[in-house]
RNA sequence: GGUCCGGUAGUUCAGUUUGGUUAGAAUGCAUGCCUGUCACGCAUGAGGUCGCGGGUUCGAGCCCCGUCCGGACCGCCA
């Protein structure tokens, strides 16, 4: 062993004590004749000190030490005339007798700070010096914890690990698959899988009763900053449960994790079906750290005289509380934003109460009295704004959604530090695909539809509902699930309302269709998004700060330049031709 | 595939509105001074392909076109 102690637990009762120390200089301060070196390594910063007046060679070398070197110390602790509180082994620092130079350094690119000035570009391409930084450090640490959490809480309820093949097949629904080409079998490829979903089904097949797996999985498609091409997640599968129990029992694994890691307690985790989500929030996932629920304003504004609201198949309100600074101009950008293409709202009106007078921007259509009374009827006070927003129904729920979350941002209505988690249920079955004309899978095709929409299939599949769940928290979706397929011939409807031919099932999913023939027993599960998760807990608005060597918004890594070109001879062992 | 924002010293940025003398700041770096610092202090100094290519102009960091790179978002992500 090079060092007898790491450099984050010395304290003032080691006063006296021999050490040797490793790590990497953070920070020298050259006062002449002494010098001081702030000592950092995984664990701590331990200061070491020379003095030029005794030990006139070691200060001479001492000086010569530049930022990020690796060296060595041997020396003793000593109590400091001048104690630091900030650091906890402020109260002691090293009187060192040998120094030997481990490793020089170039001068970093950036600061090895908490509050660094390098860019994230700069960060990515040196991200063995990003990550020297206490920050990313403990998010790595706290990373680490959380997994061991996860699986210790897992197996302590009969959990089996089970690893799973990164080599499958390509299927047709869902994401892009990332493929493999096959050296021994010229023209077909393997693909990377996008979660193991059919592994873990089939496990439910083989008896294992109770499945997890921290994995990653791979999807070929656009970037996010909560969307990276290879993620992670925790994969779980229950047999011979209801939504219920999966429920009950991955909320408590969330409140366990959050006593454990934060020291937090959750609430119950409030349960909202699709409809009400949509309809209150706009969102599927909404955020429930501050309230601002969309009020339905279609029967009290339709049929007034007001063409534009009249025309409209939905009016729904936002009130925005107390902001006595909402200006004309703020109002007028708002606006702006609402009409902008990608939100894609056709206006904005506004009703204010200021001095308990009205001001609005549809006065010439509705009385001063009728506006007072709408205020009072959704118990609006002074310095209160409602927003409006009308058109399609659906589409106006989401411009809704996206406004609530835009004032709550503008308007700072979110608190720091604080967590609302929830489940989602009762999704659509289907969504329709306007392009191919055709249902497409909201949750996967394996999703089994509640019990008492099974008919809805039939006679109107648009309206059937799937036995689906999200967990939902500050807006994030940090995880997904459901009760599945276990019956072939459901199995089959539903990929026939799904426009797959029996040949084309066959093709893709014969395997799992010949499975569910040999006893699959009731079955269901969840997957959660570790990514997301680390990053929700630790109130961080990017995955690829949680991760140890991300890709950039392009699928790039920026460290290693991948992807690049391979060889032509690479490219003919694999029977490849570029176009 | 699309929309928007950005690219200027090692790094983070200002300068672009209204084209005009030698392109600035902070930090980092180098050198010197300094015995109790902990974001040490003080002084001096070095450091620039204004992303790249083309155009307009007497003159372009600044205006126009193209392109590359980075970021946010829409589409996409069962």
């Amino acid at each position: 062993m090079l060092r007898s102690n790491n450099c984050g637990e010395l304290r003032i009762n080691d006063l006296n004590s021999q050490v040797s120390l490793c790590g990497w200089v953070h920070h020298i301060r050259d006062l002449g004749k002494l010098l001081f070196i702030d000592l950092r390594d995984r664990y701590g910063t331990t200061q070491i000190y020379f003095d030029a007046n005794n030990k006139p060679e070691l200060y001479q070398s001492a000086k010569k030490l530049g930022r990020e070197y690796v060296i060595h110390v041997i020396g003793t602790v000593r109590e400091r005339s001048n104690k630091n509180p900030k650091m906890p082994t402020g109260d002691i620092e090293i009187d060192v007798d040998t120094l030997k130079v481990l490793n020089t350094s170039e001068i970093p690119p950036f600061t090895i700070e908490d509050d660094t000035d390098g860019s994230e570009e700069m960060r990515l391409q040196y991200r063995y010096l990003d990550l020297r930084r206490n920050v990313m450090k403990d998010t790595m640490i706290f990373r680490h914890k959380l997994n061991l959490s996860i699986r210790n809480f897992l197996s302590e309820k009969g959990f089996l690990e089970i690893e799973t093949p990164f080599l499958i097949k390509s299927t047709p629904e869902g994401a892009r698959d990332f493929i493999v080409p096959s050296r021994l079998n010229p023209g077909n490829f393997y693909a990377l899988p996008q979660s193991p979903q059919l592994l873990k089904q089939l496990l439910m097949f083989a008896g294992m009763d109770r499945y997890f797996q921290i994995v990653r999985c791979f999807r070929d498609e656009d970037f996010r900053a909560d969307r990276q091409p290879e993620f992670t997640q925790l994969d779980c599968e229950m047999s011979f449960v209801e939504q219920d129990d999966i429920l009950n029992l991955f909320e408590d694994m969330m409140r366990y994790l959050f006593r454990n890691l934060l020291d937090i307690d959750l609430p119950i985790f409030p349960r909202l079906t699709y409809k009400e989500a949509m309809e209150t929030f706009g969102s599927d996932k909404p955020d429930l750290r501050f309230d601002m629920p969309i009020i339905n304003l279609s029967d009290t504004l339709k049929g007034k005289g007001f063409k534009i609201f009249d025309n409209s198949e939905y009016i729904g309100g936002l009130l925005l509380i107390n902001q006595p600074d909402v200006s004309r101009k703020q109002i007028d950008k708002l606006t702006e934003w609402v009409k902008n293409p990608q939100v894609g709202g056709s206006g904005l009106a506004y009703v204010r109460l200021v001095d308990n007078e009205i001001k609005s921007s549809i006065t010439q259509f509705f009385s001063n009295d009728f506006l007072q009374n709408l205020m009072k009827s959704i118990n609006a006070s002074n310095n209160d704004t409602l927003f409006i927003i009308s058109g399609n129904r659906n589409k106006s729920l989401e411009i809704l959604g996206n406004l609530r979350l835009h004032l709550a941002k503008q308007y700072q209505l979110i608190q720091k530090n604080i967590y609302k988690p929830l489940w989602v249920i009762d999704f659509p079955m289907f969504d329709w695909d306007e392009e191919n004309h055709r249902f497409t899978s909201s949750h996967h095709p394996f999703t089994s539809p509640l019990l008492s929409d099974i008919e809805l299939l039939d006679s109107n599949p648009s309206l059937a509902r799937s036995n689906a769940y999200d967990m939902v928290m500050n807006g994030a979706e940090l995880g997904g699930g459901s009760i599945r397929i276990h019956d072939k011939f459901l199995q089959k409807k539903v990929f026939k309302l799904l426009n797959l031919t029996d040949q084309e099932a066959e093709d893709k999913f014969g395997f799992f269709l010949k499975a569910l023939d040999y006893g699959a027993p009731p079955h269901g599960g969840i997957a959660f998004g570790i990514d997301r998760i680390v990053a929700v807990m630790l109130g961080l608005n990017s995955i690829r700060d949680v991760i140890a060597f991300p890709k950039n918004n392009m699928g790039r890594d920026l460290m290693m330049q991948a992807p690049a070109p391979v060889t032509a001879d690479q490219l003919k062992e694999l029977h490849l031709k570029i176009q």
